[in-house]
DNA sequence: TTGTATGCGTTATCAG
DNA sequence: CTGATAACGCATACAA
């Protein structure tokens, strides 16, 4: 192990006082160009690293930012959130922060955490994902005031904090129009139960496009919670029907590959879209509404950073990205 | 934001030094019972939580690891990663540490990484996944006397650190067993070029059944690298032989979705087995091996954490869990 | 068993 | 622009 370096053993190399190497690292312009440079050697030849434990005592900010990781239920659509980490991580690394994980199995627990953590860590930020209305987390956050931002719009007050989301009822209403335009003129809709801020927005694309090409959607609406087998119950309900739908829109990849076993067995030659583009989609050819989570991630990174580095309180930033419908096999 | 709560809070709450409280923290039984008590009431109702940066600068310690977050390249095997950084954030938050993510492309990435997050952060040690032979990464930080586990094996050398693995040739071994067990006399198997540690090992479990059995593996062992494509490729040149195989055990669940469509698109009726039982194979219905990961996650944590608090240096702990054949149409 | 003094590495304040 | 000094919150050696 090297002896420490920390910023006395710059001063001596340099020949300059402590504070000087401190000005040079945080406030560059205040010092004379040729003591930067030559401060700035010494830094490289040492190896110097900023010690992060003794800035956050004296600056009270840790440049970590939390993220909380979830049980994989489904298993289908948990790689959304692995790709999503991914591209947070990155985007966190080039704006000079960390991530940190926390686990939390329900919003009470993770309530709970995140006074463990702001107690413990002081950590400078969250990320939250999968917001919903009424979403107690980013209450508690913000009345304490922790910065913030949320993938998923804060659903009953778009204003109320900053945040990143996808245009889901712009992916279903992509999955919808396409195929209208391949000549389906009965197109049923696989959603989750009324409720969610996610799963009525997507089943609000699918409706307003059927209704604006002056189709009718009465009797074509199901709702189940998400899963296979559900997906498939569903859509054979839908099938079993003297006047069947050719073409059903599901609001998760989940519903769709049940949706497709149900066309399958039935031999019932519906077309089925897919939400999220997941591995599952890709592999048995299920066309499918693919989010840009590594844009997501950046933008999120964007904002927090907005938050945190900004000399002001920034007014609440929303961003609302467009998804890409994928087309394979199933339309 | 409420007050800041410190040592000093809580020593004038309870009416004694603040050496106390932090002897009621860090040696609880040097303090007498009756005080002990009165002290942490008073850090229960003041919500005192020690602040980890000041105690890291004195002790040098974070209770920080760090996992490398990569990239998701194929998306099917990608969520063998999430489940695993979810069992062991849990497991951490158990011992009371907590997960750092850091992104690296390649492992010459990784180690400059190493450099930074050491420097700046202190982190007390890493979890490194996918190890293989002569493992840069490994080399790196045991020169640098960091702590670390492994999930997967040193290949070089079992006794050179601790690591927590699954045992790919059981795996495989199962696969093979049940397929003979099933009436399959030739079994084939498709799997990576040889030199990876991983692959060997599974291509060996596959092999010494096989001729435990008496059965001949020759012709029948085939290398490619990942993916369905190349899954289907090589299965394809397996069954299009005069004496084709009628089962193929697969090294991963890519190479078993592109082997299946091979069969498929062949019309041979021939059995397939995966690795990893993934999401992808439990949606298409392919017996794969399934490697237990909270548990190598929790044991990866039990042995670090053995390594950080535990007084003396432990010598290297090795961990060989076995996996599960998890059977499904496909067999 | 309890209290007192000191230092970890950094940044902020203030005088030169 | 540069240099000295204090303070962040905690843990530890040492004295009481």
């Amino acid at each position: 192990m090297a002896q420490k370096v920390t910023i006395a053993t710059v001063a001596r190399h340099a020949q300059v006082s402590r504070q000087t190497v401190s000005n040079v690292l945080n406030a560059p312009h205040i010092v004379r160009e040729e003591t930067r440079e030559r401060v700035r050697a010494s830094i490289a030849t040492l190896g110097y690293r900023a010690n992060q434990a003794a800035r956050q005592m004296r600056t009270g900010r840790s440049r970590l930012i939390a993220v909380r990781i979830e049980p994989t239920r489904d298993g289908i659509n948990g790689s959304v959130l692995d790709r999503f980490l991914h591209g947070l991580t990155e985007a966190a690394g080039a704006a000079g922060y960390r991530v940190l994980l926390y686990p939390a199995a329900d919003a009470a627990g993770e309530i709970a955490t995140y006074d463990d953590l702001l107690g413990a860590y002081e950590l400078d930020g969250f990320v939250l994902t999968h917001t919903d209305h009424g979403d107690a987390r980013a209450d508690w956050l913000a009345e304490h005031g922790v910065p913030f931002v949320t993938f998923g719009r804060p659903w009953d007050d778009p204003g109320r904090h900053s945040w990143v989301d996808v245009d889901g009822a712009e992916g279903t209403a992509q999955a919808t129009r396409h195929l209208i335009g391949a000549g389906h003129r009965r197109i049923a809709f696989v959603g989750w139960p009324a409720g969610s801020g996610v799963g009525d927005d997507r089943r609000a694309g699918w409706r307003s496009t059927l209704t604006a090409a002056g189709l009718d959607p009465t009797g074509l609406d199901r709702e189940t919670p998400d899963g296979i087998r559900q997906g498939e119950q569903v859509a054979r309900e839908l099938l079993d029907h003297a006047d069947p739908p050719t073409a059903l829109v599901c609001t998760s990849d989940s519903l769709a590959v049940g949706a497709l076993r149900a066309v399958r067995e039935l031999g019932h030659p519906a077309a089925v879209t897919g939400f999220d583009d997941t591995p599952v989609a890709q592999v048995i050819g299920l066309t499918s509404v693919s989010q840009p989570l590594a844009e997501v991630a950046a933008r999120c990174m964007d904002l927090l950073v907005a938050l945190l580095d900004g000399a002001r309180p920034t007014p609440p930033d929303p961003v609302l990205l467009a998804p890409t419908l994928v087309l394979r096999q199933t339309t």
